[in-house]
DNA sequence: TCTAGGGTCTGTAGCTGGTACAGGCTCAAG
DNA sequence: CTTGAGCCTGTACCAGCTACAGACCCTAGA
């Protein structure tokens, strides 16, 4: 008699892991800080899930994906949670953590530039000189 | 009588912190990891700094820049220190350290796909359907 | 029936790369 | 002689987890 049994489909945390691919751990850290609700307790003082939180569960992980900070997952849930979430609302914050994407993709250009072409001068050879220490080491 | 005074040229931890840009806690802070070298104590317990200690900072800063991990800086100095570095040694964790870099374009890359697209098809009207949360809800 | 193992519960420490602040000392200028 | 700036130390804090200790609880097998 487990879990697959017909009428008994109750979750607890190592289930809503399983089904999720969450890590245990990190689940407790997300009801801690205030992304995920406090589930109801069995007798044992167990968590007991049901699809709702599954399904905020992988809401949660589909924006950290995506690159969010949980402050940002935060304020999504809050409009969702709202009910009266509009989508204008919503592209507000997308459009805002997308510049913030798009900022980090030119920092790390910039850096990638620097570093294949710096590679790129180095002989590889068993001598002291090398084009990167130069780089680091420039007065400049 | 200054630190301008012609043969009085000790530089106190303010003073590496404002030649370098770097922040003041943070020079103690690489000091504690071991990326930067105890300083001599002057009578008062002060640190003494000289110009090889601005050399290494920059160093350090610049390897930091260009998104290397301080422990990646750790083995970049260990090699100069060793003396005996060869630019084939170096040329290794560069590029090792590109190809991180060029993976974490690739991912960001991926994430601005998927999020400039599905804000593209927002209205960003007043309306609660949205696919930007359609996106994050959706089973799939 | 006992026991071994898994699961769960809690609180807390650790990671990276810093940043900041409290409480105490020293020093130079006014 | 006081005031302010600078330095010293240790420690706490940030994100976003991850992991571990020590206590329960429960079930299956011997």
């Amino acid at each position: 008699m487990n879990n697959n049994h017909r009428s008994v489909k109750v979750l607890r945390r190592g289930d809503l892991a399983k089904l999720t691919g969450c890590n245990l751990e990190t689940i407790r850290y997300y009801e801690n800080i205030g992304v995920m609700p406090e589930p109801p307790r069995s007798s044992k003082n167990y968590r007991v899930y049901d699809d709702r939180h599954v399904a905020r569960l992988r809401f949660i992980m589909r924006a950290r994906e995506l690159g969010f900070t949980l402050d940002e997952v935060r304020d999504l849930l809050a409009l969702v949670d709202g009910g009266a979430q509009t989508c204008g609302e919503v592209q507000v914050l997308a459009k805002a953590h997308l510049a913030s994407v798009r900022t980090k993709i030119a920092d790390l250009k910039r850096i990638e530039r620097v570093l294949s072409s710096t590679v790129a001068q180095c002989s590889g050879d068993d001598v002291p000189e090398c084009p990167v220490i130069d780089a680091l080491t420039e007065v400049a």
